[in-house]
DNA sequence: GACCAGGCACATC
DNA sequence: GATGTGCATGGT
């Protein structure tokens, strides 16, 4: 993931991973319930995953709706077109020549696996899933994890830009830590929760886009109150 | 026009 | 294991 330059919040104490649950109240409080993911069913969610690989979530919505509105946000619609054709319909989210492969990998990969059906690759066992999805071309962690979470349901912690800007900045955990690092802790120091996990997510995203962004405004943040 | 946005694979050291 | 690069659009 793409991060941007370290910033170290001036004075700061260091967050320790016991007071997370504390944090995601906070941010509860601030945002209200964010209802993640923005998708109507278990495929167009995953289909979303793979688009906003890098990519903001406004150009995403522009690619769904163009596969909505040409009937091809489904498994079949998906195995039968073109990959040329795929990339043109996708071409708002970006890497669109990228994410028409890496679709088409995981349709490939549903296919062989789950006969296309979504609801089977949902039945399989986390961890199982977890390996599965991640031996998929274009899939990497956080991708398998949101799939994991947002799709199947299933208590795996997403870590993104934002949650490693957002807690690095707190000195949680250096932010040159690996995915794995990252996700033992927030899953060693949380409950596993599919809720708890899935709106903890997106309070992160919330408060990285509105505070903690190049130019933080800590001052303003609803994570302020940790830091003393 | 520069910078940024809910990564990943691959090459190189 | 760490670091660098290509992939690309659309909003600010």
């Amino acid at each position: 993931m793409k991060l941007s330059k370290p910033f170290i919040y001036p004075q700061s104490r260091k967050l320790r991973r016991e007071e997370l649950h504390s944090v995601y109240q906070a941010l509860r409080k601030a945002f209200g319930h964010q209802h993640w993911w923005p998708g109507e069913t278990p495929f167009e969610v995953i289909v979303g995953a793979i688009l906003t690989q890098n990519t903001a979530w406004t150009n995403v919505e522009k690619a769904i709706i163009n596969l909505k509105e040409n009937g091809k946000l489904n498994p079949e619609s998906l195995r039968r077109i073109a990959e040329r054709g795929l990339a043109k319909l996708i071409r708002p989210a970006g890497y669109f020549n990228v994410k028409a492969n890496r679709l088409k990998h995981f349709i490939r990969f549903l296919y062989s696996e789950y006969q296309g059906r979504v609801e089977r690759l949902r039945a399989e066992r986390g961890d199982a899933l977890r390996q599965k999805l991640l031996a998929v071309k274009g899939i990497g962690p956080e991708t398998a994890d949101s799939i994991l979470l947002y799709a199947a349901q299933k208590p795996y912690f997403v870590i993104d830009a934002y949650t490693k800007r957002v807690f690095a900045r707190h000195r949680l955990l250096p932010r040159r830590h690996s995915y794995d690092a990252w996700q033992r802790l927030f899953q060693k120091a949380l409950p596993a929760s599919v809720s708890l996990y899935n709106d903890f997510h997106a309070q992160i995203v919330a408060v990285g886009k509105r505070y903690c962004r190049t130019q933080p405004d800590c001052a303003n943040c609803p994570l302020h109150p940790f830091l003393s």
